[in-house]
DNA sequence: CTCGATAGTCTGCTTTTCCATATTACCTCT
DNA sequence: AGAGGTAATATGGAAAAGCAGACTATCGAG
């Protein structure tokens, strides 16, 4: 039988081989929508929404998390600039993490997808 | 060593153990960001704001995807109530996908999150 | 009768995500 | 000296998501 696919189209940043400028948006949302996919990421952010937390303070806040998944959740989110880490060179070490510009910018559109949530809700499968 | 995990809260729809009111909105959200998250999810919805589609057409308009991908992500919209599904009983078969009044409306709340995704790109990971 | 088009399903594989447990390094307190 | 708290790493495995390729049923065209 023939090969089934097309080859896929490339979405370098350069837009080779785009078809037209909604293209290459596609793509940032996409990048958007995985920096804040992941089982915790929602909850993570919306502790922080009240303020800087400590690691300890987050893992107890966030009752069923291992600390593994805190750390590697917590760590995407710095990396995609939503929450800052910030380490105290003490003994014992500390280490807080606070919502960015860019982690408070974010709470309107977590509305507004929220409100959409509510009125369809009835919907949504599980 | 002990063990380290706490017992997960239950999210039950009877908020059962819950801390407050804010925990089921949570939830809420943790379903509607799962009802658009799927690698091709984003770009189906978007390829039918323009009006409703066939499958094949579909298929064309999203190069690289699979037949069995678009089938799949196309039934996981359908079951929350994004898209419809219509199948004609002819021959050869016609099946024609719409977005829902739900998939409509989710329009504005992407927008929110592509301007957000806009303005941090550059913090933006991968 | 074979070919192609349509809209799928089924099978097996790889990659990613998620999860639990164990271990580390440092210092303080007792 | 040993226990305890803090923030991580390391390891190993289970579950979910993604992917390619083969297969199905039906009908009209040639």
């Amino acid at each position: 039988m023939e090969k089934q696919t097309i080859e896929p189209r490339t979405y370098g940043d350069e837009c080779d081989g785009c078809t037209g400028p909604e293209r290459i948006e596609v793509m940032r949302f996409q990048r958007a929508i995985r920096a804040i996919t992941g089982k915790w990421k929602i909850e993570i952010v919306c502790s922080l929404v009240a303020g800087p937390m400590r690691f300890g303070e987050l893992r107890r806040a966030l009752p069923g998390i291992t600390q593994h998944m805190l750390t590697e959740q917590l760590r995407d989110l710095a990396r995609n600039g939503i929450v800052i880490r910030t380490a105290y060179p003490e003994v014992p070490p500390r280490v807080e993490y606070a919502l960015s510009q860019a982690g408070i910018d974010l709470m309107p559109t977590f509305g507004a997808l929220h409100d959409w949530a509510l009125r369809y809700q009835n919907r949504l499968a599980d």
